[in-house]
RNA sequence: GCAGGGGUUCCCGAGUGGCCAAAGGGAUCAGACUGUAAAUCUGACGCGCAAGCUUCGGUGGUUCGAAUCCACCCCCCUGCACCA
């Protein structure tokens, strides 16, 4: 027998993870009572997840500590059809055979969170194309489309601006979404005893639908649970920054980046995220809230948070060239980094150019667009004016912008070919001369 | 289908013949202050190092000159009709 942890829904409630949940309070007592299984669905819209899926995530990990047994869906199905929930407008299909693509990195992706072998609540993967793909429509129809009420489907929150509002309007095949999951809720229900759905508070929708039809089908009990949608207190949307998505997988958004991300998170969001994106306890989070707000100066949520979520999505390693790259950039003299930690820092996920005899004949404004550092020459020219463009530590100036050679040159240059020029006050870039 | 309203630079949204690369706000970028935070203040914000080049749903036209006027077309919104 697996020890069940009680506490879990309290513990999830003083952590803010609960934003909705079914069944009148019943759930507490539901899992109290014996080792539940729960899953949640991640739909394959690319090739990896990003920080978004991680509250929910986190919170099967959190089950699973607690004695549950998680299933992750990856919905090679769903992924087929779109999920409108919440959405202005219809989305493009992607092929099947992106799809089932994208499917595959997100199975290991999502697999690195949970336990696949500590006993009765050891976790499952599956996919729901494995139930959709033979069944037959008229069957689905006849057995599934007659439980759902289009009177009561149209008024779901979800979908109710896609209806409402003229012009956008949903396709039959979206609209057909809240069937598939729901399906899938069922199908687990019969699979696995499976009892609960997670999702994110936009999936309330399609996760009652599954709770209803769980109970039709079969007359099981199941309950839905969502969770908050991760908000700033500025008001921007979470998990994007000005150079885009911040991923999960390490090829699309480096371990550095990541933990900048987190390094960057305003006093006003730490201790939320702390107890939204760790497992440090509830009572740990206030102490450090509570030491930052008495010590004044810089707080040290951000790092504890940066470091604790850096470690869960990219391990030790990953962690510790992160840190290794913003100690060198942001604390240490560029002068003092090695040969070899230079060569390190482009391995470690710094953006990295090689410098050739094209690049150095381009205005500084055309070459630190190119890599990337800006997104308009504008920005360059604007930085240079108010000495924001380092290479090498020394400040370029409006007049240098044509003379990239000069700025370049091979005596200038660490070791005889490396270059880190930096814009602004947190943008970083390594070049080698070629 | 008919009638009315509308499509402006990333978003919202002014502009109705020259003073418009186009008000204002948001977002974004940089600077100051700080703590690689927030707030605040400053500057930038179509593209280009520059000369200059390209924009205001599309295509043509009127005009010395158009985002602004005309014609046709496309798309959206609001009524009505049609359909059921």
């Amino acid at each position: 027998m697996v020890d069940i942890d009680t506490t879990l829904l309290d513990e999830l409630q003083a952590r803010g993870l609960v934003a909705q949940m079914t069944g009148d309070n019943t759930l507490g007592a539901h899992l109290a009572e014996a080792s539940r299984t729960l899953y949640c669905g991640f739909d394959p819209t690319a090739d990896s997840l990003h920080i978004g899926s991680l509250v929910p995530l986190l919170t099967l990990k959190r089950f699973q500590l607690a004695g549950h047994k998680p299933i992750a869906l990856v919905g090679g199905a769903t992924g087929l059809i779109g999920d409108p929930s919440f959405k202005a407008a219809e989305r493009k299909l992607n092929t099947p055979d992106v799809v089932a693509n994208w499917v595959g990195k997100l199975q290991s992706q999502v697999s690195q969170f949970i336990d696949f072998d500590c006993g009765e609540s050891s976790a499952v993967v599956v996919n729901n194309l494995d139930w959709f793909n033979g069944l037959d429509v008229l069957d689905f129809l006849r057995n599934v489309g007659k439980h759902f009420s289009v009177n009561n489907m149209i008024q779901k929150e979800s979908v109710k601006q896609r209806i409402d509002r003229e012009g956008e309007g949903i396709s039959y095949t979206e609209f057909t979404y809240m069937l598939l999951q729901s399906y899938d809720f069922a199908e687990l229900y019969k699979q696995h005893n499976c009892s609960l759905q997670i999702g994110g508070s936009d999936q309330w929708g399609n996760i009652t639908g599954g709770t209803d039809l769980t109970r039709r089908m079969y007359g099981g009990q199941a309950f839905g649970l969502t969770l908050p949608l991760v908000t700033k207190s500025d008001g921007t949307k979470f998990g994007k920054t000005e150079s885009g998505t911040i991923w999960l997988d390490a090829n699309k958004t480096s371990p550095y980046s990541f933990y900048q991300f987190w390094l960057n998170t305003a006093d006003a969001d730490c201790y939320k995220f702390l107890k939204y994106f760790t497992f440090l306890s509830v009572e740990q989070i206030e102490a450090i809230e509570k030491q930052d707000a008495e010590a004044g100066g810089r707080p040290q949520g951000q790092s504890i948070l940066a470091e604790n979520v850096t470690e869960l999505v990219h391990g030790e390693s990953g962690l510790a060239a992160a840190k290794s790259i913003t100690s060198a950039l942001f604390s240490g003299e560029l002068s003092d980094l090695s040969e070899g930690e230079l060569e390190q820092l482009a391995l470690d996920g710094l953006d990295k150019s090689e410098l050739n005899t094209e690049g150095l004949s381009k205005p500084l404004t055309s070459l630190l667009t190119d890599c990337g550092m800006a997104k308009a020459g504008r920005e360059v020219k604007d930085a240079l004016a108010r000495s924001a463009v380092l290479i090498n530590g020394e400040a370029k100036k409006a007049e240098d912008n044509m003379s990239t050679a000069e700025c370049f040159t091979r005596e200038k240059a660490m070791f005889d070919r490396f270059f880190i020029v930096k814009l602004g006050k947190k943008k970083y870039h390594l070049f080698e001369l070629v």
